[in-house]
DNA sequence: TTGTAAGCGTTATCAT
DNA sequence: ATGATAACGCTTACAA
């Protein structure tokens, strides 16, 4: 374990201070052409580093930012992510990723662990429960970008995507095929889009006049197991849904794993539209009708609007740079229009 | 943007030095229990949080560990680094995630961005190319695991799929099958398991008798395009394979791309056996048979040793602590049985 | 143009 | 049991 070349161990050997060292290697202030020879020669030479740490203590930048999501499993993350790390790096910042399963004390854990790092800003999708400590994170100065879901009482930039027309899109998509008894199932309890894409989901039934059959909606959590359960209770009713809206990622693989155990033909029996569009919508059978959320592309905006943001002093701060982004429907083969009433 | 709380602030509130303060939170050397009960009370009332930078500073350890991958968008790496992460955060680490593409210059960059960093250790599925840079690094004393491939020359430990027989037991049960003419589609050009994978088909092959034919053998690199052109290429032969074995994730996309849009039924028409198993792998028409690789496990695996490589000064330097794991074939229905000669 | 030295927030040694 | 203080590697104001 050979000791770190420093910038004293370059004095040395160039035959000059460490100021100038410094200042030849940041290329600022004065320095003769000369002596700027013999430095770049003898840190080439010893192969000097310099050190992030000890550069981020002096100038407080750490030249890293932390991006917090629920699960980079789902592709929805994963592509976000990757959109973040893409733009990080381009600019020279270097991306912690955390995942909190949804679970806020990881998520608090992780704000700390971040906090404690210095990381020049944040990309949150928050977890559902308490926020106070985002909120004395933001306070404390760190440049916040929240995405995907928004948060009462922080003022930060945020990437949403408009779920509630995503969700009345599908479903008035369903309808508009002659669909009059359209299931859904909702996502994770408490965060904001779940409720949004079941307003969009309600939207579309009252624009066309359908009643609101409780039956009909099942609260899901996200995830597989409660997709299941949600899909075998439709299955089990007296009179089944037509089509079902499943709003969100995980949940379309557990509805699509229980319509095909029970032998459910779609769009035949049942026509299926998810919310969230992963690679392999295009490959089931039938290719899935989804909502497509442009993720990779949150990720680019996510940064960029954070570097936006660490760069505007409190002085400039420029209004509210959040955007909100719009879905896309992506008709494939998983609906059918019902004929028969 | 309020100020950092600092251990001064701390010691000043709490009337002590700054000495005693760092001793009681770090919970060392000596102190009343009457100064230990001021000084919590003082970090708690101005909610202290430490400077990890500072600490790194004076320590030599950033708690931070680097991931390069060539794509996180890959289900084998996201699931990989998931696994990474999840020993890393229970044992204090915060993981940096970095994407190479593949693309050398990338890696170089990154690498060096860590080692700028100093992180703890470093977690890394090598790029085709020159590894001067990452033996450089090895060198240097940062604890280094390599994962996926192989890179000459360096003395890491590694965490390997048994590609060879992966491949081999792949193409072994499409020749139990009845299949006589099976093409592949190899991956990356100069990676290992590009290799490893090809030599595993070549062996089937051998085994059984069956002639080598370059002719069904097609190079891809392991993205969706070539994968595409091969398969088209395949499906423009005068004698068709009747079997393909893809030998990577994003390639199956690309084969069972063009193989529905020429309507080519699978398993009845061409068999299908990919490398990778995907989450979506059994949703497509039909469930693919694919050869699993533990990818979550494989990231445990690979933090844990990186652990324990940090862990051991360079007397107790534990052997080689390699480990190859055996990947699984998950036989769904993409291949059937071939009756006719 | 160059060198010196303070300071960033810690840890840890050494007096006290 | 506690306090001063040097040191970690860098940036930068200031003196030379």
């Amino acid at each position: 374990m050979n000791k770190r070349v420093t910038l004293k161990d370059v004095a040395h050997e160039a035959g000059v201070s460490v100021g100038v060292i410094s200042r030849v290697l940041n290329n600022y202030g004065y320095f003769s052409e000369e002596t700027k020879q013999k430095v770049l020669k003898a840190a080439e030479e010893l192969n000097y580093q310099p050190s992030t740490i000890a550069r981020s203590l002096k100038t407080n930048q750490t030249k890293a930012i932390g991006v917090i999501v629920s699960d980079v499993i789902l592709y929805f993350f994963t592509a976000f992510v990757r959109g973040v790390e893409d733009v990080a790096s381009q600019n020279g910042y270097v991306v912690i990723l955390c995942d909190t399963d949804e679970n806020a004390v990881k998520e608090r854990d992780y704000l700390l662990a971040l906090y404690e790092r210095n990381v020049d800003g944040l990309i949150l999708s928050p977890s559902p429960g308490n926020h106070s400590y985002i909120k004395k994170i933001a306070r404390g100065g760190t440049p916040i970008v929240l995405v995907d879901r928004k948060i009462g009482g922080l003022r930060a930039p945020t990437m949403l995507v408009d779920n509630e027309s995503g969700a009345y899109e599908a479903v008035n998509y369903l309808i508009g095929l002659g669909h009059r008894r359209v299931g859904i199932i909702t996502g994770l309890e408490g965060v904001t889009t779940t409720a949004e894409r079941l307003a969009g989901y309600k939207k579309a039934l009252l624009e066309h006049g359908l009643p609101l059959d409780p039956g009909l909606v099942k609260s899901g959590n996200d995830r597989i197991d409660k997709a299941r359960e949600a899909t075998e209770e439709f299955l089990s009713m007296d009179m089944l849904p037509t089509a079902i809206f499943v709003s969100s990622e995980a949940m379309i693989a557990g509805a699509l794993q229980v319509l095909k155990e029970k032998k459910i033909k779609v769009p035949k029996q049942i026509s299926l539209v998810g919310f969230d569009d992963p690679t392999w919508a295009s490959f089931t059978e039938p290719p899935l009708t989804t909502v497509r959320q442009p993720s990779y592309s949150m990720g680019v905006l996510a940064c960029q609007n954070l570097f936006k943001k660490m760069n505007s002093t409190s002085a400039t701060k420029a209004g509210d740079d959040s955007v909100i982004l719009r879905p896309e429907l992506i008709i494939r083969e998983s609906c059918q229009r019902i004929t028969k009433k």
